[in-house]
DNA sequence: CAGTGGTCTAGACCACCGC
DNA sequence: CGGTGGTCTAGACCACTGG
């Protein structure tokens, strides 16, 4: 298989031709990332059947396979046997949950409660308008946010959320807020995420971090700064989650 | 792509036919991963080509492709266009550094030298003894070994590897050995790691494991525990590394 | 240049799903 | 049962690698 650049130009803006040193499914799954990212097929809907997208675009059904192959791996869709061929539904949300264990092996982790701190809307620093990209001086809707199980405070998330994107966030209750922020963007502002990038690092929580974990001020903390992207690649959150450090666990494959 | 038991029965010891419910290219992986594990194909060599192996086993080119994947899927094989399939060489060693960062940004990550504190031939706690899938009262080959950059003290492992595998390693003088271990163990045991699992936790460092490293009794630090496996799957390698933790970072990516 | 894997075709048939 | 994706075939031709 040919390494490929998958984000090259799409066939809608240009000829109906491979460019030159490209296989055909490499041109075909642009082609239909294109039509996925514009959402001409809407996250957990289905993909008309391969037979046809196969005639439509003239090419054999080995070919078109292999195309959606590509998509698969990339994480943009999903086949299952017997029904069809789906746009990937968002990420479900409570994934910080698989840095730590808060709770003593065996038990399920269920979902933290989530109470809203603080909301404020605020000039994107340099950094921020840079990572999601938003022009300079442009505004942005903070959060912070604090994660409890049983009652108990276990992690403290500041969020930082582009405007106008997010404008609907701004001006409702925080109130009636659900548990999960990722299919309420979803629902609320029309943003999937589709895909994160988690950094961890290790700290001290200042004095008033540890007053809302109910820790000492000092206390060791992992750092989990997290950039979020929709399905065409945008960045479209920026978090830094804190939780105690002592309860951090995390397992990594090396191959 | 049915989900399929990577570990079936071997065709070597079966019959020739594909077990009821499963594919013909997972058969035929599995029958080609089972001459790989015993050592058929050492790693780092070529196997015989596509359109050989197709008419050895009697199936279609693409069928015998579709195995091949599987095998690529699972890091066993490697595909270079033009020059053949190679069974992939093991793991080079300095993968613990990926958790951490001992210089400032930019420089590059040298391998770190390696000296080796303490050697000795010790019983198998019961659960050495069973993650390495030894009886109970093997022994086994404990080092203490601490990594440095520049001269400065970075990292401090506990290794436990079963005997009598590494049985060469007890006897030659830990002066000579390299600064990475994994191609050691392949050139001196014949053992080849090809996979392995990194817990990540957090803790404070004892007062001996602070004078090793250079630090105050009580700091904070990273524990990553590791557990190697070779082509087979079976273990053959337990590590316990410590790390300052302000030196700690790693980024996952969530999809 | 000979030998390798990569792409593509056009078709047959199988296995799974939901009605 | 009809519709979906999964498996398999037999072949042609292309693209990369190394001597």
């Amino acid at each position: 298989m040919l390494i490929q650049d998958l984000t090259s130009t799409p066939p809608a803006a240009s000829g109906d031709q491979p460019a030159p040193g490209q296989s055909r499914y490499g041109w075909l799954a642009s082609g239909l990332r294109a039509r996925i990212t514009q959402g001409e097929w809407i996250p957990g809907t289905a993909l008309p059947p391969e037979a046809l997208l196969a005639k439509e675009h003239g090419v054999a059904l080995g070919t078109l396979r292999q195309a959606l192959a590509l998509l698969v791996a990339e994480g943009l869709l999903e086949r299952r046997h017997g029904r069809g061929t789906f746009v990937r539904a968002g990420l479900g949300g409570a994934s910080m949950l698989r840095f730590f264990r808060f709770r003593n092996a065996g038990e399920l982790q269920a979902t933290p409660q989530s109470s809203i701190l603080a909301r404020s809307v605020a000039l994107a620093s340099v950094n921020e308008a840079d990572a999601l990209g938003l022009p300079a001086g442009a505004s942005v809707l903070t959060l912070e946010r604090l994660r409890s199980l049983d009652g108990r405070p276990c992690l403290l998330e500041h969020i930082t959320l582009p405007l106008p994107a997010f404008a609907a966030l701004a001006a409702s209750s925080t109130e009636d807020w659900d548990d999960l922020l990722y299919p309420m963007y979803q629902r609320v502002c029309g943003v999937t995420v589709h895909r994160a990038q988690d950094q961890l690092s290790f700290g001290l929580l200042s004095a008033e971090q540890a007053r809302r974990l109910q820790l000492e001020a000092g206390h060791p903390c992992v750092q989990v700064q997290r950039t979020a992207f929709d399905l065409a690649g945008r960045c479209i959150e920026l978090r830094t989650t804190l939780g105690d450090a002592f309860a951090f666990q995390y397992t990594a494959q090396v191959r």
